[in-house]
DNA sequence: CTCCGTATCT
DNA sequence: CAGATACGGA
């Protein structure tokens, strides 16, 4: 200890030593290389030293034997048994006041950290400057010499010391206030309050020259002292997405009200009011398609072309002949599904490490990366085209120094090693996301058809590896299975290997859909297509709708068209679990994927239905015939009777199908949140080999965040990169930090 | 009073 | 545009 001690009283000499604690160790490792790094950014920092552990009992045992060498710890807030706040709490036990700052990209964590004293609660990603703070954090105790003997009351309103730039984010702070708080409501005197504000009210009941009143209200009363402050807004990621689609496909457009949808999505930090208000826009955009018809398409691609990639210099050129249509709910999803990704991953923080600094934007793409032309609209597969980077491909060929860890990268070294092609394929569009991709709305299809416009589906792959040597890209895939394979893997019950195997031997990928939607008979287009048959064509074929064609027409071998005409059929299926995927697969099983084997599943929905899973596409119960939900008397909201309803039913598994995968789906979230998440504990579900569950990241703020510039994309870091380039950490932290 | 849908604001 | 709010109504 007398090394320890002299060691902590050299002020002068700042040398700070800092514990990481996160389970992530593809994070942590990032973590502890930048933090590590940060001295070179501060002349005033002698030494910083990172003291990595991967979980709570490691943190413990460490502080045990060092406590006296660190002088902040930094940990993640969802680990495996003890979560971060607990830990924080039994470091307050055993060694006193330690300052601890909590990082997740759960931002409703923060509140709950912060009221349990942790000294501050940095969101993930972590920025660049997050990481300066954190070490200017540790040097301002270091030198006040109140590394151990911080006093209690580390709450947001004590500290002044602290950094600023550590304390809330506005946004956040906003949430300490109002979360979860009813809304506020000006009204209090309701029915008498109208008639103050009588002159914007018409008599006639029609609410059209109604006029809020003035939120201000300055010319109220005294009670617009206590005007609370506004709710932070929350960002409807796609997951949140997915679980919204999920909600009104299992209680029926008609009957989904936001109560419902909201129970049913059970997210904790969601209102009544976010969802009405979603809900509000979603109705608004399916309004919109329906009047429109086809030609929203149009309007679509011309859109999406400009929006898709606003950081296409971050691309290859050569993806820009994506040209995605849209991304939209659905299409979003691929890009951010963190919460397929490792659990207590927070999501999102760890990526995928490529060994080019191309932005592989897997599972977390900041929001304003997104690519959501419009966050109400359906899924098109443009989207996934933008996903297909080179770095991605590079991921998939290269075996990964990552070993059997539970870094969501896992995945994908599995699919490495065992020559899986979906894992492949999801690489294609967005990586893991593709994976799990299917297990919501996700349309397998159009990730596929979006692959390549011009492009028999197969050939979707070529284009994807394009990049690659195509032998390897192939490689991986399975020897006579197309891109679309993938889907064959969907087989439920098999593993991610078996998964190919699974698929009919002799059937393509497409077949796979054709099966799916076999009474259908744009679907039938897909079965019908051959593999040496352009995309076009077979999007063609697909469009029943004229608007379709046109598209088609227009651009035979373009993308857009086809994704387009992806994107409308979806966006058609939007409603009616269309988008339902093809669960099966993806949701699948690979083991090493951490997704839930679902033939082992016994799920059970929020609405206490419980459904088999089914097994086999070949068995996939596709009920065509069903009869659209009689809606239409009770419907609040109802499509315009032309609404090619049709179309909604394309993909529809409704009556098992769509039931058994949102069931699935729900059940596997749930169980991850109430299980994985809370307590880390393996879901009730195969998880096989890998001890971190899947999924996760509940986190829907993972990627909302907004600030671009000071967003250090993760997956651009290369563990190696980190560990041998100081230049590239420069580059990142010029980039970042300025 | 709660919740919904729509208008409107930010 | 995406979300939050206001507010009449049920």
């Amino acid at each position: 200890m007398a090394f320890a001690q002299s060691f902590y009283n050299q002020s002068s000499v700042l040398r700070i030593n800092v514990m990481v604690v996160d389970d992530d160790p593809v994070f942590l490792q990032i973590m502890s290389r930048m933090l590590e790094k940060s001295k070179y950014r501060d002349p005033s920092i002698m030494e910083i030293t990172v003291i990595a552990v991967k979980d709570s009992t490691e943190a413990l045992s460490t502080l045990k034997i060092q406590r006296n060498n660190i002088d902040l710890i930094v940990t993640d807030y969802y680990m495996p048994g003890m979560n971060g706040l607990q830990l924080k709490t039994q470091i307050t036990q055993e060694f006193g006041n330690f300052p601890v700052i909590v990082m997740s990209s759960d931002t409703n964590k923060e509140e709950e950290s912060l009221t349990c004293g942790a000294m501050c609660f940095i969101p993930k990603p972590i920025k660049a400057t997050d990481l300066t703070k954190i070490y200017q954090l540790a040097l301002t105790y270091k030198r006040n010499g109140k590394s151990i003997s911080r006093t209690e009351q580390n709450h947001k309103d004590t500290d002044v010391s602290i950094p600023q730039q550590i304390q809330l984010l506005p946004e956040q702070a906003n949430v300490l206030k109002t979360k979860k708080k009813k809304k506020f409501s000006p009204r209090s005197d309701s029915i008498t309050a109208s008639s103050s504000n009588g002159s914007c009210v018409s008599t006639d009941g029609s609410r059209k020259n109604r006029k809020r009143k003035s939120n201000g209200g300055s010319g109220d009363n005294v009670a617009s002292l206590s005007q609370p402050s506004k709710k932070s807004k929350i960002t409807w990621s796609d997951y949140l997405q997915d679980l919204f689609l999920q909600a009104i496909r299992h209680i029926g457009l008609d009957k989904a009200v936001p109560k419902k949808i909201l129970e049913f999505m059970n997210v904790d930090y969601l209102t009544r009011e976010n969802v009405a208000s979603h809900l509000q826009k979603y109705r608004q955009f399916l309004r919109k398609v329906a009047e429109q018809g086809m030609c929203y398409s149009s309007m679509i691609s011309g859109r999406s072309t400009d929006s898709i990639y606003p950081y296409a210099h971050f691309r290859e050129p050569y993806y820009n002949n994506y040209t995605p249509s849209i991304t939209s709910w659905y299409d979003t999803s691929l890009n951010n599904r963190s919460f397929y990704s490792k659990t207590g991953h927070g999501l999102g923080q760890s990526r995928l490490l490529s060994n080019t600094r191309e932005p592989v934007r897997f599972n977390q793409m900041p929001y304003s990366y997104m690519n959501r032309s419009s966050t109400y609209e359906p899924h098109r597969i443009g989207s996934n085209l933008a996903m297909p980077i080179k770095s991605n491909l590079n991921i998939s060929v290269q075996p990964s120094q990552n070993e059997g860890r539970g870094s969501f990268l896992e995945p994908i070294v599995m699919a490495n090693k065992t020559g899986q092609t979906s894992q492949v394929l999801g690489f294609g569009q967005h990586g893991l996301s593709a994976i799990n991709g299917n297990t919501f709305n996700n349309n397998t299809m159009s990730s596929y058809g979006s692959l390549s416009p011009n492009q028999p589906g197969m050939s979707s792959h070529g284009s994807l590896t394009s990049i690659q040597p195509r032998t390897s890209s192939h490689g991986s895939l399975t020897p006579n299975q197309p891109g679309l394979s993938s889907h064959g893997s969907l087989t439920p019950n098999q593993p991610g290997s078996s998964s190919h195997g699974s698929l009919a031997p002799n059937q393509h990928g497409m077949r796979s859909h054709g099966s799916l939607t076999s009474n259908q008979p744009e679907i039938s287009s897909y079965g019908g297509l051959t593999s040496n048959q352009p995309g076009l064509n077979t999007y063609g074929s697909v469009t029943p709708n004229p608007g379709l064609n046109n598209y088609g027409s227009s651009t035979p071998n373009q993308t857009g068209g086809s994704s387009l005409l992806y994107g409308m059929q979806l966006l058609l299926n939007n409603e009616n679990t269309a988008n339902n995927p093809q669960p099966h697969a993806n949701a699948t099983t690979h083991q090493n994927l951490e997704i839930p084997q679902l033939e082992n599943l016994n799920l059970s929905d929020a609405l206490g239905n419980t459904n088999e899973l089914p097994c086999d596409l070949s068995n996939f119960p596709v009920n065509h015939n069903k009869p659209q939900e009689e809606a239409d008397s009770t419907t609040k909201f109802e499509l315009p009777a032309n609404f090619p309803t049709e179309l909604n039913q394309i993909f529809s598994l409704e009556e098992n199908g769509d039931g058994t995968f949102v069931n699935i789906n729900q059940t596997c979230i749930y169980d991850f949140v109430v299980k994985g998440h809370s307590s880390r504990e393996t879901p009730n579900i195969s998880a096989p080999t890998e001890t971190n569950s899947p999924i996760l990241n509940m986190n829907p703020n993972h990627d909302q965040e907004q600030d671009v510039p000071d967003f250090i994309d993760w997956s651009l870091l290369d563990p190696q990169d980190l560990a041998d380039e100081y230049d590239f950490m420069d580059s990142l932290f010029n980039n970042d930090m300025n």
